[in-house]
RNA sequence: GUGGGCGUAGCUCAGUUGGUUAGAGCGCCAGGUUGUGGUCCUGGAGGUCGCGGGUUCGACCCCCGUCGCUCACCCCA
């Protein structure tokens, strides 16, 4: 295998480049902003841990960790993986700092896994989200899961529903799971190919298969909301209370089953309806009160949700939602001296204005034409008669006809004449 | 891991039953207008037709392989 004639990025992955990026800006500002209102702090871990921190945390049987991670060695022999998730390192640098509780943290991250990419997947895709570690009281997963709803509504999105369910605690699910077993062992020949194999394994995975044949068998058999304990069944009802309260609309989803073995008791996903696929998840997330003891950590409880950044932008584009920020800029500076833009940008610069400039020493036309596709509103020419008078000339962009719309001004005047041309907008 | 569709200039695409120098629009560069953008006109640069092999007098076109892109299954954000 020689090398290729040409690099391009990896399968799977993908190169941002402007306009796009800007809306990249424009989500991940506004989460930020939103993150903060909720009292959630930018927590940063690296993008590579111990293997075990995601073995342990997602499930040695989950499709995730048995084929989908990216594992590697370093040069020490050190056994590492690419995060294909954003919870199980939040809750590792938990445990390795102790911080004081409740810890409430949000976090933008790229994931990866190892599968075949189509529409809204890919080998490394991009999440933000929140955890909060330390209380298991329901008013946390309702903030939870507004700051997700909000979120996605301050982003532009109309067209999404919250589908939620409860997978109980480890007892009363362990004891629901015996039913759910008893109940697919009678119909084994009945299931899809899939989970004839892996039913028993599993059991809870066949509830959200797709195939008709599992879905007749699973809704005449014993459904888990219908068996929480009273804790459990009491916290449940809390959350509903909670986000019913705040007017945030659910859909009680009982097949809803997550893939990572670390969740209990509230369990949620966002789906869009106006992406077509199977892709239309653009967020979900749960409780996994499990979660900090498996990677060795004191007892503590724990709920947060992710939230796709390729998803949300796929969606917002299908809904045709609004640019969430424009990049251009103000003011594009000509100077067919050579001499002065290297001054005059540093001054603007330093005032604050978005400024640049053409390279190369082209004529007067040819950066006028860039200036023109830079989206500036004004632009500031200095040629020889200029500089000789110590001026510059503030030209308005907008307007076609130069002689009415450009007028000079003292050097020494420029940057506050321009922050008050654009402050007058 | 499995299956379908598609690979021709930077981008979007034409390319006649296989026939000689592979085209268009947009974009880019320059000129028309030696100090003025968006319109217009003229000219220019830019392509191993994804790659390798085969069939043929001759392949962008047909066959095989391979790589890539894309969509779907599976799973998930």
């Amino acid at each position: 295998m020689s090398e290729p004639s040409q690099f391009q990025a990896p399968v799977g992955t993908h190169d941002v480049l402007a306009p796009e990026s800007a809306q990249w800006e424009g989500l991940l500002s506004t989460f930020a902003d939103w993150a903060h209102r909720y009292g959630f702090s930018l927590v940063i871990t690296p993008v590579f841990e111990d293997v075990g921190v995601f073995n342990r945390g997602i499930g040695e049987a989950s499709d995730v960790a048995r084929k989908e991670m990216y594992v590697f060695k370093d040069r020490g022999d050190r056994t590492y993986a690419l995060r294909p998730e954003g919870t199980a390192p939040i809750v590792r640098a938990f445990i390795q700092h102790q911080p004081t509780t409740p810890f409430k943290a949000w976090y933008f991250t790229p994931g990866f896994r190892y599968e075949r990419p189509q529409a809204g997947r890919y080998r490394q895709h991009h999440q933000l989200g929140v955890e909060v570690l330390g209380t298991d009281d329901p008013a946390v997963d309702v903030e939870v899961i507004t700051l997700a709803q909000r979120f996605f509504e301050a982003v532009g999105l109309t067209r999404f529903r919250l589908l939620i369910n409860s997978m109980g605690h480890a007892q009363c699910r362990g004891a629901y799971v015996e039913l759910l077993r008893a109940h697919l062992e009678a119909h084994v020949g009945e299931l899809c190919d899939e989970h004839q194999k892996t039913w028993r394994e599993n059991p809870l995975r066949v509830l959200d298969c797709k195939n008709a044949a599992c879905i007749a068998v699973t809704e005449r058999g014993p459904m888990l909301i219908d068996h929480l304990c009273d804790d459990c069944r009491a916290h449940f009802d809390a959350v509903l209370d909670g986000l019913g309260r705040l007017g945030v609309a659910s859909e009680l989803s009982p097949r809803l089953v997550r893939g990572f073995d670390y969740y209990s008791r509230t369990t949620f996903e966002f789906v869009a309806d106006a992406l077509g696929g199977a892709q239309n998840a653009i967020g979900g997330g749960g409780r996994y009160d499990g979660l900090v003891e498996q990677l060795g950590g004191k007892p503590t409880s724990g709920i947060g949700f992710g939230s796709g950044v390729e998803r949300l932008l796929l969606t917002r584009e299908a809904e045709g939602a609004a640019a969430l920020l424009s990049r251009h800029l103000d003011v594009f500076v000509v100077d067919t001296t050579g001499d002065a833009a290297a001054v005059l940008l540093d001054r603007l610069r330093r005032a604050g204005v978005a400024s640049d400039r053409a390279y190369d020493h082209r004529s007067m036309k040819a950066q006028m034409k860039v200036a023109d596709k830079s989206g500036a509103r004004l632009a500031l020419l200095i040629g020889p008669q200029e500089l000789s008078a110590g001026e510059v000339t503030i030209r308005d962009l907008r307007s076609a006809d130069f002689e009415q719309h450009q007028s000079r001004v003292p050097d020494q005047d420029v940057v506050s004449t321009i922050l008050r041309l654009l402050q007058a907008k």
